[in-house]
DNA sequence: ACCTTTCATCGTATTTATACGATAAAACGC
DNA sequence: GCGTTTTATCGTATAAATACGATGAAAGGT
């Protein structure tokens, strides 16, 4: 946030808010995909599989890192990384339960949203 | 993106980073559920319930806008705004199907994430 | 010890997002 | 018409995101 804090906020929307930015670049998604494919770790491989340069692909990691979506673990002189599937599912329970309030029909009194 | 577009993306992947993207901000996230607590339309309303000048507000309100969440039309000299359910229900599917497919058990060949 | 490989971080540049005050536009009441 | 109300947009300022080249650090091989 540009001048003030991002405080004042439901604690659940900041932390629902945190992961789906973490989604909402292009890049962090197609890592997650690359991650889910491969299995297991990697790094350079993720590098040949995106069309950006080496230390972009390691800040995007470090963003997945931060959200909780990744695990990174130093293996020799390459970094072995992997999807956290504990972190996935939260997000995933999250999302879907804000989907879920946002409903047609789950509060309003209105039975469907007659607006444009 | 800074210097490049964020071309050399798959398009389901864009779409999914940008329905992410406008889920990426507490205020976003509140503007949504005051929506569906109110069922339809307002605006002025939704001023009161954040603690966010109106100009900033409509700002979100038009990425909102923007991302498909949420319809508005003018109605006198105010704005009636409504939640989108069509779009919200693509986007609810288009995260679920990638949190499936970031599945412990979806592709790979490891049963579980064995990293750190 | 030296070189190579691999990756994270630094430094930098550019774009975008965020936030607000101020102003303009649209519609209503008088 | 005039003023009020409501909201979008403009202008501006600051912070964050995005991207890359270059540099370090860490570990392995020779």
């Amino acid at each position: 946030m540009p001048r003030t804090a991002s405080a004042n906020f439901a604690a659940t929307d900041v932390e629902l808010a945190a992961w789906a930015k973490a989604l909402g670049h292009p890049a962090r998604v197609a890592i997650l995909r690359v991650l889910a494919e491969r299995g297991t770790c990697i790094c350079g491989e993720i590098v040949d599989d995106l069309p950006l340069a080496q230390a972009t692909v390691s800040q995007h990691l470090k963003a997945l890192k931060q959200a909780g979506f990744v695990q990174g673990r130093i293996d020799g002189p390459r970094s072995c990384y992997c999807l956290n599937p504990a972190t996935l599912a939260e997000a995933q329970r999250a999302l879907a339960v804000l989907f879920a309030g946002l409903g047609p029909d789950c509060c309003s009194s209105s039975p469907d949203s007659t607006c444009s």
